[in-house]
DNA sequence: GGAAGCTATACATACGTATTCAGCACGTTA
DNA sequence: TAACGTGCTGAATACGTATGTATAGCTTCC
């Protein structure tokens, strides 16, 4: 018994054949006849053959797979991923396989040459990248990608695509829909809790939406009703704080991301500010975490299955050399506890 | 200016040396003197070089990578992955990437051949398989790898590992520590809410804790307070219908699942029992959403840091040749309000 | 009936690396 | 001075596949 695993000669001596006609009749190449092309499919079933996908990337000069690398600001937990992109994960492994690819997934902090390290040594033939945080540190970074013509996808904000090829959600959409929301159940001062820096332009765009409201409302917005923070839960408990030190009044509030909303909410709970009867809170993302929440939070929901799918459609579309828009995926209101009685 | 990427050739004319030795200067073969490696490595930086990891793996037959695979029972959305997996994920990226490895992640539903698929092709050098559901179906699968020398962990339940190198946790002493916990807060009659069937092996282990715990504080054990449920919300709120159905009373409740413990959480609200007044509540996984719930879940927290990274490190002790034992991850209980006022 | 055309297959080769083996220079020992 | 190790490097080659080119066997048509 031979231990060694069976290659494209063994299949070709096993059906009569040379070896190059089992290449071919393996990949479909309509120059071998049908007859032949069973026998050698008989044979490579018999002997459970699988091409070798490493000489066979060698010769093709691509390797059929997608690198994911998140590259998010460091947390506490080194280990963290962010919730939202793991809820992309699923779609993305599933539109990797009908297309034929595999993923690889991978994280930023440990090597500090990722923008070269998949597509260089042909691991993998693009790259998706989900980032969190400062968007700007990255920037050189995405540039060098750009510049040496790497493949590569960016969740991020479409609008803002200077540093590639971006899909995401519709940002100022998302904003709109939550303001409009709270400005119907008849709130007033809607507290916004997210930072506008460059560093973070999805909740930018977000309070673009926020401030399109308050005009179509003609309602007058308050600047001292907007507080920087960060998508943490501890950056929405920290937002409440500074509006009390404020000493701004409000009845309602918007944050850029469920954790910090959620973290709002559990710091005016410890107040005593009922919700939503003194606060009406609405989040973004619609986090599992969401509808676990006490009261369950009302968010802007991002469809992270289509994001992950559109995400992995691009970038293929983008190796197979296609022109491809960058995409606005569009964001919908769910209406829970944390908005209505 | 040429556009192909540099080959070792090209460093080697580069640094004024042979091929060859650059790939010795490379892989640290120490045969190779400091002074050429220098000029290697400096030319290697000056071109960008990485190498071809399609052409090493060939040479060397194997591809430093490992893949996941998960193996669910198809979800309604197919696309849903079990968040405790997910949880795993960071830290299997993490401790692979600091052995040197890459990770591959896939779907089992998307190909038959899921166990040949990976090492036959070489893409991957080992399989980590994580699986929930139920185990059976996949039993003859498991065994066919075993059969072809695959190199793979599971995770699962150690002590029942008829079918390949499990790591799990402890899942027998979770149980006990639950319902410990239930008896010294005066509980006396306390629902299980789980399958025991040999399709869940964990299941069973938790029910056997849960056992130990009534022998031990002398505690009679109901057999009608058992509830046969799945690991998911709904199987929960089913449970409790049956518990009604069958007019069992009950003071405490120990899922299985943390999911079913929530599930099993709103249906007793709608019910118009307090908890955990009436009913105290202890799940199994401590995901994020049992910190979330409303009151927040007392669970038995699951390591999934060092459970992802144990599942790795024994996988690439197995490609090693080295024999490692099967580990049994120790699990903690994580009161909250759904057992203490 | 023979050249041209077509189909199905075989032959030869290249992809980029890692390793075996041979060779060379140099220094050491008897 | 000859024999011999030692330390480094180069030449040759194999890994398994995919593809350009050549060829054998058939048909077709004037």
């Amino acid at each position: 018994m031979t231990q060694r695993r069976p290659t494209s000669f063994d299949i070709a001596a096993l059906a009569g054949v040379s070896q190059p006609t089992v290449s071919r009749a393996l990949s479909g190449n309509p120059a071998v006849s049908a007859d032949t092309r069973a026998r050698v499919l008989a044979a490579a079933e018999q002997l459970h053959y699988k091409v070798d996908k490493n000489a066979s990337g060698l010769r093709r000069q691509h390797s059929r797979t997608l690198a994911l690398l998140f590259f998010e600001d460091p947390t506490p937990d080194e280990t963290l991923i962010n919730p939202f992109y793991l809820s992309m994960l699923g779609s993305m492994v599933r539109a990797c396989a009908s297309h034929g690819y595999d993923l690889l997934i991978s994280f930023q902090q440990l090597s500090d040459d990722w923008h070269v390290d998949y597509e260089d040594s042909r691991k993998a033939d693009g790259i998706i990248l989900l980032g969190y945080g400062d968007y700007l540190q990255y920037r050189p970074r995405l540039e060098a990608l750009v510049r040496r013509g790497t493949h590569f996808v960016c969740w991020g904000n479409p609008n803002n695509s200077e540093y590639g090829f971006m899909i995401g959600s519709d940002n100022e959409s998302g904003g709109y829909q939550a303001t409009t929301h709270l400005i119907e159940l008849g709130r007033q001062r809607i507290a916004f809790i997210g930072s506008v820096s460059p560093a973070y332009p999805e909740f930018l765009d977000r309070y673009l939406g926020y401030n399109r409201a308050h005009e179509e409302a003609g309602l007058l917005r308050i600047e001292r009703l907007r507080v920087d923070a960060g998508p943490s839960e501890e950056e929405g408990r920290a937002a409440i704080a500074e509006l009390e030190r404020r000493g701004q009044d409000f009845d309602a509030l918007f944050a850029v991301s469920d954790l910090a909303a959620i973290g709002a909410m559990k710091a005016l709970q410890e107040r005593g500010r009922r919700i939503p009867e003194d606060v009406a809170v609405v989040g973004f993302d619609d986090l599992a975490a969401a509808g676990y929440a006490s009261p369950p939070l009302t968010t802007i929901a991002q469809d992270a299955r289509a994001a992950g799918a559109a995400l992995i459609e691009a970038l293929i579309e983008q190796i197979d050399g296609q022109e491809s828009e960058p995409r606005l995926l569009p964001v919908t209101l769910k209406v829970r506890g944390s908005s209505q009685v």
